[in-house]
DNA sequence: TTTGAATATTCAAATATTTGTATATAATAT
DNA sequence: ATATTATATACAAATATTTGAATATTCAAA
């Protein structure tokens, strides 16, 4: 009996809003890149405190540009891949772009280089 | 004699904080979709006031996302031809999602029923 | 050379957004 | 139960952005 939104309509102009913040955007590309990300993840890539990082995936989530999945004490975060055609094309075009940029580079490498990174076998 | 700063590099985190204002957004998406327009025309289509439109194509003009050309006291904008691939293609999918957009419609509605529009014969 | 129309700029006030700090919640392991 | 780890939230302070109003500039026509 669980109700959903389901007619929840994302304009253009609020997800552009969402990635013209760096730390939101840093946050999205290495999603792209890497499929899914916890919290801790995204957290030590960027070098940002805690809650600075899930403040920003909140506004993420709360507009459904992200979705995000608990496995355990983990919360696993991913790009909606229900998102409208346009939407998808602005964030792979923004990738494009972001690869060319030494912050996103240096960003991936960190995230490689984390210790103890936790395993997630989550996504079907 | 006169130099041009040719070493301007656009990032996607910039080009997204221009997009991220919706007087910034119509006005980008105007210009995508009929190529060139004076300030007056936005200002029209718009329907507000001239020193907002024209701060906000100062801002587009100073990152190199418009260009502009003077035509008698008219001075028309367009998108910057010369933009990196990323940044067109991001520009056109979120025309994409515009197009679907009734604000958009509206936009273009009102400027087509402008009054004595200017007739711009600059693009080449 | 004055007038009018189009556009640009200045600047302080209003508004919006982001931040750090502190604290809350939730799951796990002991 | 308690401690620990991961994550979320609240809220005031700091910061950034946008705005309106006034004024300046530029061009063309009279």
């Amino acid at each position: 009996m669980c109700e959903r939104i389901l007619t929840m309509k994302l304009t253009p102009n609020e997800l552009l809003k969402l990635l013209s913040d760096l730390t939101r955007l840093r946050s999205l590309m290495l999603l792209m890149q890497e499929g899914e990300l916890c919290v801790c993840e995204l957290t030590y890539a960027l070098g940002e405190i805690q809650p600075k990082i899930s403040r920003h995936l909140a506004s993420l989530r709360d507009t459904q540009v992200v979705i995000d999945q608990r496995a355990g004490q983990w919360i696993y975060y991913r790009i909606n891949p229900k998102l409208p055609d346009w939407a998808t094309a602005i964030l792979t075009a923004t990738l494009k772009g972001m690869q060319l940029e030494k912050q996103f580079k240096d960003d991936l490498r960190k995230l490689h280089s984390m210790p103890d990174r936790p395993e997630n076998q989550i996504c079907a």
